[in-house]
This record gives structure tokens, C-alpha cells and sequence, in this order.
DNA sequence: TAAGACGTTAAACGCATGTTTAAGTTAAGT
DNA sequence: ACTTAACTTAAACATGCGTTTAACGTCTTA
């Protein structure tokens, strides 16, 4: 009847998903699940509100597909396969996996991170619903971090040693990023600028091979044959 | 007129606010300050939702009360301060003092330690309305502990090399709390009792002093000066 | 062209939240 | 006894949330 709406078909029907789900990445990883709404949702994605009931049934589902989304086409992995790849040197790899996780994670403006800062974020505020998909989204990335932390120390992955420095470093990295309000005002010096990124992940990486390196060495059998990966035979 | 209303004034009228202030704490460590409500706050604490308005003003006053009163009759300073009057050795010092903080974090049912766990519940989401509080409420902990760092090292606590080692180790036990219910998926061996929490405890200790102590060797002009507090000279 | 599926829209619904109100009760002061 | 202030209560209010509705436009198909 009335002609001043004007609808604009211009786009393809998916692209209306598409940009909700990349919206619903954006927002979610800078509020947090709980905090994020769906009208901010659909008014970055320019879209109306409803249309999350239609594409996805409901928020949480919304939510769950942005997990899978996000892990799918990830750069998480590829960073770990990557500098694994570079470097023969377990140590120099986790030296630049924990620079590379470090700049993501703090790089405000970059799509690159969105995922890892979603997970981080909702890591510590864990809910029953999504827990499932967080897990199945993060596994790949903590079992090759182990391999590597595994590598240097010539343990198996699955080794209680492992999981533990494993833990010391991932906390160490996720500490700047959860506490990096606080962080601020405790240490106003510190102002996340790139050189000082680089030398936090610097500092993490010296902090943790100092006793990844010591514990190897104790280690007779290992501690100069195994270190590396590509060795036809593995442990003891 | 109707009397089937029984009012009860056997208590003192400032035991109604210190009752709210009690099940505050418990509450907003146990949901954070957003998930927290004054509903449950008010039936935790037995007292009616009013009361909220009347005695403290509006949540949020009665959020930044809450700090104020749990970092004033708090443990937390107490510990640090008793981990180095016990231990004349700052390594023993601090394998004591991320023993505590570990065990106070992941008590569940403790009174003890919903200090800790409130303020490192906000640090993650934080709010330019309460930084303030959180930020008073945080710094003698966090100063004392460089301080103790700083010992081991042989360097002055406010020195980048101390600050980053003290992130390094807060960051390590800050992540077996907020990461505990992913971890114990990822992780399912991992139940946090009690001995895996001193295993953990250890574990922290001896990653960190790893460096700490190769540090301290490497600064030639303290390593056998400056490195104890009380004590005439130290080994190195 | 007619019909139906698909996509979109504005508006409203139901609910939980923080907040406020107006009345009520108790204790102390005079 | 009367007044006043402090404290408490049940109920309502206003808001923002996720969700739903009913109508409408657009495209495909027969």
C-alpha cells in the first residue's frame, strides 16, 4: 500500500546470514555472550531482528554457529601449523606462537583474533549450553600446543608435565588480555603498544623455556635426541 | 488493620546491612556484579528488595561497598605478609604464597578467598564504574607481591623485568580459576582436590622460580647482596 | 498470470531486572 | 500519650531483553 518503505533486494538471501554471523562474531567477542544483544547483533549487521529467530531460531543457536563458524575458517590453527612448519626448533616456534596468539588477541580492531578473544572471553564465564562447542572449538589448538610444549620438554603430550607447563603458558598469555584494564591502571607505563606486545610475548617466552629447557636436560634419554618432531621413533 | 503480618525486630537495625553486605559478597563472587541480582541478594541475605535502595542506595553503590568492606577485613594482604614473615627465603615465600592464593581461589565454600574470587571475576569484565574500587582494593596485594619478586630477582619492584615476572606468575594462577570448567573438559584427569591443587601449587612455584633464579645469577652486582631482605647476604 | 515459497519488516508480547512507592511497624524522645 | 525518626514491607513501576506475530514484498515456478 504505502510506498515509502523501501526494500532493497539487492543482495543474495544467504548474504543476510552471512552478515549477521559476522556480526554476531564482532559483538559477541567484545561483550561476551550474556552481554550481547540481539538488537546490536542485527543493527551492526544492518539487518532486522527478527531475522535471527528466522536464519538461526534463536540466540543461543546463533551463538552456537558462530563457535562452529569461527573455528572452522579459523587462523588458530594455521598460526600453530605454521610456525611449526617454520621453525625446526620447538623453541623458536613457541616463541612465535605466543607472539602471534599475543598480537591477536590484542588487536582491537582486526577480525583476525575475533575468535580466540570469543573463546577467551567465554572461557571464563562458562555456561552448560555452549560448553560443547567450545570445547570441540578449542581441542585442536590445546592438543598441538601440547605437542609442541611436549616436543621441547621430550615428553609425551599427554603427560601431566606437559599439561601443566601447557597451562602455565596459555595462562600466562591469557592474563594480559583478561587483565588488561586493570593491568592499565596497576602499570600505566604499560599501554599494549605493538613494541610492548612483543616484548611481553618475549618475556614469556624466556619466562617458560627457562624451565621447559632446565627440565629437559634432566631428562638423560631425551635430552638430546627427541626434541625434535619428524624423528622416525618417538618416546623413551 | 490485618495482623497476619509478623514483624521481626529481635535483630539490630545494622544487622540488616551488614546481613546484604554478607550475601553481596557471596553472590557477586559467585555470578559477577551483571549476572549477580538484588533479588537473590535479598533472599540470600533474608531481607526484603527495598532494603537495597534504603541502606546502600542502588546496586551498584552496594556493588563498590562490597569491595571496599571485603579489601579492608581481608586475608589477602594477610597472607602475603605472613608467607614472608614465615619464610626468611622469598622463594619459600612465594611457593607459599601461590600455594594459598591457589587453595583460597578454588574453595568453594569458603567464606575465605570470595574476596579474591570477586575481584578476579570483574577484572575480566570490567566497568569504568567500579576500576576505582577494584583498583585500591587490588594494588597492596599486587605491590607487596612485587616486592617479593623483586627480591628473588634482585631488582627493584618497580622495575619492568620484576612487573612482567609478577604478571607471569599471577597470570598462572589466575587461569586454573577461570579456566577450570573448560579445563576440566579439556583436562578431565584434572578434578582440583585438594592435593591436585597443591600439585598445581608446586608446579607454579618451581616454573617460576626457574627463571627467577637463573635471572638473579645473571645480575652480578646483587647476586649475592641484595637478594634477602632481613638476612646479611644470600646464596646465589 | 496465479500461486506459493522465501525473505523481510514494524510492532507487539512476555518476562526478568533494577528501582520506586506508599503504607506499615517498631523504638526512642518529649 | 503523642510525635518523630528509623526501619521494613508488599506491590507496583519503568526498562531492556529475547522472542513472536502478522502483514508485506520479492522471486520462482507452473
Amino acid at each position: 500500500m504505502k510506498a515509502k518503505i523501501v526494500h532493497r533486494m539487492a543482495t543474495a538471501p544467504e548474504d543476510t546470514r552471512d552478515k549477521l554471523l559476522k556480526a554476531a562474531i564482532q559483538v559477541f567477542s567484545e561483550h561476551g555472550y550474556e552481554r550481547a544483544t540481539v538488537r546490536e547483533i542485527s543493527r551492526v549487521a544492518g539487518t532486522n531482528i527478527a531475522l535471527v529467530k528466522y536464519h538461526f531460531g534463536d540466540k543461543l543457536e546463533l551463538f552456537r554457529e558462530v563457535v562452529r563458524y569461527a573455528s572452522d575458517a579459523d587462523a588458530k590453527l594455521a598460526v600453530l601449523t605454521q610456525a611449526r612448519k617454520e621453525n625446526a626448533d620447538p623453541c623458536e616456534a613457541l616463541r612465535q606462537i605466543i607472539r602471534g596468539a599475543l598480537e591477536r588477541l590484542t588487536a582491537r580492531r582486526e577480525q583476525t583474533g575475533l575468535q580466540l578473544r570469543l573463546m577467551l572471553k567465554e572461557i571464563a564465564n562458562p555456561s552448560n549450553a555452549w560448553i560443547v562447542e567450545i570445547e570441540s572449538a578449542l581441542r585442536p589448538t590445546y592438543d598441538q600446543f601440547r605437542v609442541v610444549v611436549g616436543q621441547i620438554l621430550g615428553l609425551p603430550m599427554g603427560d601431566t608435565k606437559t599439561r601443566l607447563c601447557t597451562h602455565s603458558i596459555i595462562g600466562q598469555v591469557a592474563h594480559y588480555v583478561h587483565a588488561r584494564p586493570i593491568l592499565s591502571r596497576l602499570w600505566p607505563e604499560m599501554q599494549m603498544s605493538p613494541a610492548q606486545i612483543e616484548m611481553i610475548a618475549n618475556h614469556i617466552a624466556d619466562f617458560s623455556l627457562a624451565y621447559l629447557q632446565a627440565e629437559r636436560a634432566k631428562i638423560p634419554a631425551r635430552s638430546a635426541k627427541k626434541v625434535q618432531k619428524k624423528s622416525p621413533r618417538k618416546r623413551t
